[in-house]
DNA sequence: CACAGGATATACT
DNA sequence: GTATATCCTGTGA
């Protein structure tokens, strides 16, 4: 089978081409590091099957002070937001609402607990495995929970590195600051007007 | 030990 | 628009 089944890839951009994205990219505040994924590329090959896509859609979680993160210094280190004092470049994966993985990287300095979690891609490679892995459903990966169902990431890649093999996030072409969007995050409740979502606006791939 | 609620997705009215 | 699945985490008895 070849590589873009199921059409739709971006002309001229081969994934495989591009450089991984070093620890270095996600040692600044969580909210450059947000804006700057927009138009990067996200490529999985858990389960041995290539699957790629483009980034459209992110939030930043800044540190203790950010009462809408796992992290919020109301609750402390625990166990589940362990992951997020981890150094920068790692996978912070989490359980939502029992059901969703969600996919985040951990940003700043070590300790820092702050993060970017990625809610949107633009399905670009291996749309068929994307398709089965969703049940035939037409949104692939306009969401945090569906782009992991696609992409087969679970809690096994917590505390990943972000720059190797099975999940590796690597360069894309720029997206103009014209193109994109900033709103409110999405279904929180504590810090709700904080404009810490980033969206690619010419997006067709947006969660909502 | 029990319980409430969540950085969601889907089905149903 | 509303309901509900489903389970882990954090909290407080």
């Amino acid at each position: 089978m070849s590589r873009n089944a199921g059409g739709d890839a971006a002309p001229g951009l081969d994934p495989d081409a591009l450089t991984p994205l070093a620890s270095s990219f996600y040692a600044r505040p969580a909210r450059d590091v947000a804006r700057a994924l927009i138009g990067k590329m996200v490529l999985s090959t858990v389960d041995g099957v290539r699957v790629a896509g483009r980034i459209v859609e992110t939030e930043a979680y800044i540190g203790p002070e950010d009462p809408a993160s796992h992290a919020a210094s109301r609750i402390g280190r625990t166990r589940r937001n362990s992951t997020m004092f981890g150094p920068p470049g790692i996978a912070y994966v989490y359980l939502s609402y029992g059901i969703h993985w969600c996919l985040n990287a951990v940003t700043g300095t070590e300790g820092e607990a702050s993060g970017v979690l990625i809610r949107a891609l633009e399905p670009l490679d291996g749309l068929d495995t994307m398709r089965r892995r969703r049940e035939g459903r037409d949104e692939l990966t306009s969401g945090p929970g569906r782009l992991t169902q696609a992409l087969a990431i679970g809690p096994e890649l917590q505390r990943h590195p972000l720059d190797r093999p099975p999940l590796v996030i690597r360069a894309g072409e720029p997206v103009p600051e014209a193109h994109v969007g900033r709103s409110p995050r999405i279904g929180i409740s504590r810090a709700a007007e904080r404009l810490y979502r980033f969206t690619d606006e010419r997006s067709e791939w947006l969660s909502r």
